[in-house]
RNA sequence: GGAGGGGUGGCUGAGCGGUUGAAAGCAGCAGACUUGAAAUCUGCCAUGGGGCUUGUCCUCAUCAGGAGUUCGAAUCUCCUCCCCUCCGCCA
């Protein structure tokens, strides 16, 4: 959400960033609908105020009155009764006015807000401007000692690779005919091994992110409220994007009627972020307990709307995958903001580093960022086993995004009502929204795609690198789905 | 699933038709005392919006949310949401 009183002031930025972006929102009908709005309740206003003034007057005397009319008789009464009945007339009329512009406001509320959730955040000025994917900008590349990424594979290794839905073939790692036999395309199953690496990672991630670097590692729900998608800036614009359960569809089939039983919708996160994000919603936090920084693994689940035919092979697009996810939240201060981006980036950077997959870091352009995002870095792993043909019809290796770090500035924390006192609590300070970024620490199964490509040697085995051993009993090798 | 009890400021918690935007306590802020701290005392301390004469200004809204009754609602009525307790069922 961006604050309606900086758009007023200054309509021109928020026009070209949602331009910057290509996210159309027609600003000038907020702006009349806000102009209309503002009128109507200057006017109610002045109204209700007159009504108060009254009630406040004649109020009192009312009470004294109906007490004396009890005691009175005849002619008395008669005249109290009268006195009553005229005090209780005066705000008639300004009922009568008042509930009339009323209405007027109550129809334009839910157009304006609905508008209002739709303009994007404009980008920073420093974000190169683009269309799209394409338009990103390259601003490192880092691979490990003896691994040059200018080369191929099997220039690198000595043999061709094999892609990684070879390697999981041959090695059992996965099952992708029973995944879909069970639950339809983009599905998949882990066998062995393969889900010993996947919770490995898992899980090495998180004791990184927690040991390491003081994050605190927390569960979230992956099943929230439409509130939580709307906070979090996912909804309205990724509404197609999130699986829906109905409930407040679902009928009783003994009941006479058809009287829906369930109290309220939910939907199923696409990320720790909205658990994360969502968790201090509503809330007004002291300073000092900021910055707030968070990690979770959670599932994640995706309908990958509109990327039909897309990544339809393989471990890469799936409805349902593993994440761990880092959250900071952190006071209003762009230096702060930004120098927490990063350290965010960095931290991904030790990871992958430890795990020896080449990357690189991709600055998004506007037309990537998507509505909520202020700024946006992708890390991209290498994967041998992606990208275009060579003359052979063999896959040359291509980089993947399997991270994404954004910085969101309040846009996030301002549609979640996420204050902090500046100062400290109860004093005279005033209250700010927060700032919040979010980066992926890692996600799996996608990561075994860099990790099995990457590692896989001429026998057709794959060598886990030493950070990982730990979490595998001491593994150095995977030979089968059972070693 | 059955039966009850509740949702009030950062927190605890009173109020149950008439200056109650809301007692009291805790926490916080400022000051006094003190060499400093603690203790003590004094004062200040909800949020959001609108207006212009931008002021130690005026004003509206908000006691879970919505609708209603009333001259007047935190307080009464209805609906929705949420939380809790007991019983039943259950991983």
């Amino acid at each position: 959400m961006i604050d309606l009183r900086l758009l007023r002031e200054n309509p021109g930025n928020y026009k070209a960033g949602a331009k910057a972006k290509n996210i159309p929102v027609d600003i000038d009908r907020i702006l009349a609908l806000d102009e209309d709005k503002r009128r109507l309740l200057t006017r109610i206003e002045h109204l209700r105020a007159e009504q108060n003034k009254i009630a406040k007057e004649s109020g009192p005397l009312i009470g004294k009155l109906s007490g004396s009319l009890k005691q009175a008789t005849g002619d008395e009464a008669t005249r109290i009764q009268r006195e009553l009945e005229e005090l209780k007339a005066r705000p008639a009329k300004l009922k009568a006015e008042i509930s009339e512009l009323e209405p007027q406001v109550a129809a334009l509320e839910p157009q304006l807000q609905s508008l209002l959730l739709q303009v994007p955040l404009p980008p920073d000025a420093d974000v190169p401007v683009g269309a799209g994917s394409e338009s990103n900008v390259e601003i490192k590349r880092w691979s490990p000692p003896g691994f040059q990424l200018s080369k191929s594979f099997e220039e690198n290794r000595g043999f061709k690779p094999k892609t990684h839905q070879e390697l999981v073939r041959d090695l059992k790692l996965a099952d992708f005919e029973r995944g879909v036999k069970l639950a339809g395309t983009r599905s998949y199953v882990l066998t062995g091994m393969g889900m010993r690496l996947h919770m490995a990672l898992l899980r090495y991630a998180t004791d990184f992110m927690t040991d390491r670097h003081g994050f605190t590692p927390i569960s979230v729900p992956v099943l929230v409220r439409e509130e939580a998608m709307i906070g979090t800036g996912f909804f309205p614009a990724g509404r197609e994007q999130a699986y829906h359960i109905a409930e407040t569809q679902r009928r009783n089939p003994d009941a006479a009627d058809d009287k829906g039983v369930g109290s309220h919708d939910l939907y199923l996160t696409g990320t720790g972020e909205v658990g994360l994000m969502g968790l201090h919603m509503n809330e007004i936090l002291d300073e000092a307990q900021l910055p707030l920084r968070y990690v979770t693994v959670s599932t994640c689940f995706r309908r990958e709307a509109g990327a039909a035919g897309k990544d339809t092979a393989g471990l890469y697009r799936i409805h349902q995958f593993d994440k761990v996810e880092q959250v900071v939240i952190c006071k209003a201060d762009e230096a702060e903001s930004r120098a927490w981006h990063k350290k965010m980036i960095g931290f991904v950077e030790e990871i992958l580093q430890s795990l020896e997959i080449p990357y690189r870091l991709l600055q998004c352009c506007t037309g990537d960022l998507g509505p909520k995002n202020a700024d946006m870095v992708d890390i991209e792993s290498w994967m041998p086993g992606r990208g275009q043909p060579d003359k052979d019809g063999r896959p040359q290796g291509d980089f993947g995004e399997t991270h994404s770090a954004s910085r969101l500035y309040d846009f996030q924390c301002r549609r979640l009502n996420m204050r902090y006192r500046a100062g400290a609590a109860g004093g005279k300070h005033e209250t700010v929204f927060c700032h919040s970024l979010n980066n992926t620490v890692l996600a799996s199964p996608r990561f075994l795609i860099p990790l099995l490509e990457n590692h896989q040697q001429q026998d057709g085995s794959v060598r886990i690198p030493a950070a990982l051993r730990p979490y595998l009993n001491g593994a150095e090798v995977v030979r089968s789905s059972v070693s």
